[in-house]
DNA sequence: TCCATTCCATCAGAATATCAGATGAGCGCG
DNA sequence: CGCGCTCATCTGATATTCTGATGGAATGGA
């Protein structure tokens, strides 16, 4: 059975169509059929069902299909295993929420880059959601969330811990006066984010529920808005720094059961760490608990 | 990366070098060397070193080689899951330790064959040791050895369970008799079956050691040079039924901790067994509690 | 009903890849 | 030095794979 005749079948049954699949692969319809025919044939067994609308997996279709995704991602993994040698080198893909990348990445990628200039590093961000969900799908070899994160396919390795504040405009002098406006809204970084949801979820245990959002898209905006009063946000205490030392907005203490939240570094469990990877991880070990 | 040139690689790495390799493949050595170069092409990194007595692994074929077999067995598993519907059918390899086959297989099988008709069923005989090897090596889907078997790669599920008797000639009444015997000799069936490293454990209890041995290819041929006072024997005591009616040999109790041993069925813990088996491990089950 | 669209199957020729066999080079050994 | 062993390279024959075109079947809209 060959491996790339595995590889059409699969994209076929992703995609639903073979057609479809053939755009994918770079390559014409006519090719993918005769793939898919090919390996009917090795197998003796029908894996599609022809229709106008597409191909739909057979029963036989559908117990192949989970050994075409492991194989796929078994050969990759042998040859990252043969081409990694121990010294941290190639391309590094890892995603980081926004607050954690603006508050502690910064200073650990820059001696991690220079320690191992072999590796070319990129960093994504977004919401935990979206990141979880790239990890996955192994577009990203790990990253930054906000923990717990509690998924059979993942291992999370506690990173950072943080200390959230809620944050207003510095007119507001106490956290129960600055709830009580009545315009009140949440100034948000994304529509995922998974602060705004503890956000909410605080909100509510005080009685407040239902407020607008404002979602802006950088933490700088975020902070401007709130200092003009526009709303109130919740974000890492050690964040706003700069901003709450100049008076433009007033941080309120939270209690500590609300306020801490644990960033972890999450990977697929059945993936191999890159030697790459695996200094990234050590990196950040050292750092924390430095 | 082709699954095929991943095969060539482990045959090559396997046998040490690229003739010998092309050999095993049926092709010429031309072919296994550009296969080699391809995928040390692909992947960046040299696989082998080259030398007048063959080729040898460097550190990246290291790391390579567990995967390559991975690879080869996930496929054969894909080929495997894909065709097989549930219904049992195609050819069931079992092993079997000599005595369990005479004892208890024989209306096992035909039932089971009756019962399946699709199935084509092929029964290998030899000593545990033999046993548990070839499953290891995917030769057999599984054996019927003597228990326990402790290793990480297989599991094993209860069989059936043997009272042990030493057999002597029908001359000696007694067991302590039966080791008095100046010229005594073990009557055993193969060099490393079980039951004669238990035979030997067993007189070693009772100061008796450093025997001679007598090595007969069948029950039948152990049982008669046992009749003809030859030496002792161990084996279940329901295979010498007849024998022993006969009056031809003398079944000497041996203590219940002694004497009981545990016929389990192990498989390889990896390999997803076939409806074949489950069929077979389900047959085996019903007989064993009725 | 008719036509445009969207699927998949099939075909034939071109481009590629694979194969086998011959040859060459390196090296140790008698 | 020639023999026997290895692997590398080359070449032409063969096989496979790719492409682009064509056809059929089903669907939905005019």
């Amino acid at each position: 059975m060959d491996a790339r005749d595995l590889a059409t079948f699969e994209a076929v049954a992703r995609l639903g169509g073979m057609g479809r699949a053939a755009r994918e692969l770079n390559t014409v319809q006519s090719n993918v059929t005769q793939r898919v025919r090919r390996l009917e044939e090795a197998l003796g067994v029908s894996l599609f069902e022809r229709s106008r609308a597409g191909a739909r997996l057979t029963p036989a279709g559908e117990r192949l299909m989970p050994y075409a995704t492991r194989v796929e991602a078994l050969l990759g993994e042998a040859g990252r295993a043969a081409r990694d040698d121990g010294a941290p080198r190639g391309t590094l893909t890892v995603g980081s929420l926004e607050t954690t990348a603006a508050l502690r990445l910064s200073p650990l990628l820059a001696s991690y880059v220079q320690a191992h200039p072999g590796v070319d590093l990129v960093l994504r961000t977004g919401t935990t959601a979206e990141m979880v969900e790239r990890v996955l799908g192994r577009e990203l070899e790990g990253a930054f969330v906000c923990g717990p994160v509690a998924h059979p396919q993942l291992v999370s390795t506690p990173a950072f811990s943080e200390e959230l504040a809620l944050l207003s405009a510095p007119t507001e002098t106490t956290l129960a006066a600055a709830l009580r406006r009545p315009d009140l809204r949440l100034v948000i970084l994304r529509a995922g984010c998974s602060y705004r949801q503890r956000l909410e979820e605080l909100l509510a245990r005080r009685g407040v529920v239902g407020l607008r959002r404002l979602e802006f898209g950088t933490l700088e905006a975020i902070l401007g808005a709130v200092a003009a009063g526009l709303g109130i946000t919740l974000m890492p205490r050690a964040l706003i720094g700069p901003a709450w030392r100049g008076g433009q907005v007033r941080a309120h203490r939270l209690p500590a059961a609300e306020a801490r939240v644990q960033t972890v570094f999450v990977r697929r469990r059945d993936m191999l760490p890159s030697s790459a990877l695996l200094a990234f991880q050590k990196h950040v070990t050292k750092r924390q608990t430095k």
